[in-house]
DNA sequence: TAGGCTGCCTAACGGTCGTAGGCAAATGAC
DNA sequence: GTCATTTGCCTACGACCGTTAGGCAGCCTA
């Protein structure tokens, strides 16, 4: 019988897809397994348990993540980086529903998801560059920036905005709108 | 041998009382009927599944929460209503961590907690009475309202806030102070 | 080609949710 | 007060999950 070829690495890889395609309830050692045609034994090779798992696959999603912000922040400033910022999370939060909700698995303090969430830190400051929000102002922007943009994704994504008119669509352009205000008029 | 009395709402009760106490992965039949000096199958007579008892937990959570907000708005208006509605979530979030978790999960679109969440998106049209926010811009307003203040709270509680001075109780007010210049500003 | 390492296997344990059926405690009729 | 009915909690069980231990076979190196 051949080998799979299995790596943490190619396990993280295929949990990522299984979140996608069966939510985020669907992790653990036996579905992935089936996934990959192994028995659920065979994953603790790569893998240390569960929860291991989880923080791979939260660390992966934050970098992925990261790196979509990254490349959506490249080149603009300003009034168009906060709506690119704002946008590529949520879009990310639209194609990869389970990925997102992995984003926000609970990790321990020295998970590798740590570094990723600097660098998502870093990427929001990055926009305040656009704006005129005083050194010592900065982290608390950085925080209302993070806290609207996961809110907003987190509500729409587990149906919150569903049963009201209009479509969540609808109401984004106006509360970035209203958050390049906030940002703007921070100074005073 | 006496028997325990339960009934539904004693059940749901334990269970509030129990997320609190292990927090919500916690949540289940086995654990709840320990807690409640019964064995496991003997809640199924009340609860249909672990499902149901979660949106059984949900639904409670939502409704005590609303009535935290609702007294607190009470005989406020303007800024100071706004601060009291988010100081009610968030001071909710940080008494009780557990439930304040389980008011997020994923629940069916004829669960009870649905009429539970159109009561707080009521009390955040109530907060927008004192802005001059149109009225077919309110629905937006609401969704950047509701969307901030679960952010913060569900940001600060998973930590995201924990490895970076100062202290998340030092940006609340900033945050609050812009949320309110962007409702003021926001019929521009 | 022979040896060793490593990866995936089977087997098994303890735990979970959930179902079926039984017994006894509470309730109501007489 | 006694008896019948309802009802609530029980024991027992099946299916599944995460996890560990130990074995066998495929791959790499000498």
């Amino acid at each position: 019988m051949p080998r799979a070829g299995l790596s943490r690495a190619a396990v993280v890889a295929a949990a990522l897809d299984l979140v996608d395609a069966e939510g985020l309830d669907a992790l653990g050692p036996s579905p992935l397994a089936a996934r990959l045609g192994v028995r659920p034994a065979s994953l603790y090779s790569h893998v240390a348990s569960a929860a291991d798992l989880r923080e791979g696959v939260c660390a992966a999603v934050l970098d992925e993540l990261a790196d979509r912000v990254a490349d959506a922040l490249a080149g603009r400033s300003g009034e168009a980086a906060l709506r690119a910022f704002a946008d590529a999370y949520r879009d990310y939060a639209h194609a990869h529903p389970g990925r997102y909700a992995a984003s926000r698995l609970p990790v321990g303090p020295d998970s590798p998801a740590v570094p990723a969430g600097r660098r998502h830190a870093a990427l929001a400051v990055a926009v305040l560059r656009g704006y005129a929000v005083p050194e010592a102002e900065q982290v608390h922007a950085v925080r209302l920036l993070g806290s609207l943009v996961h809110g907003y994704a987190s509500l729409e994504q587990a149906g919150a905005f569903g049963h009201s008119e209009p479509g969540p669509e609808q109401s984004w352009p106006r509360v970035v709108a209203a958050l390049d205000a906030a940002l703007r008029t921070w100074s005073t």
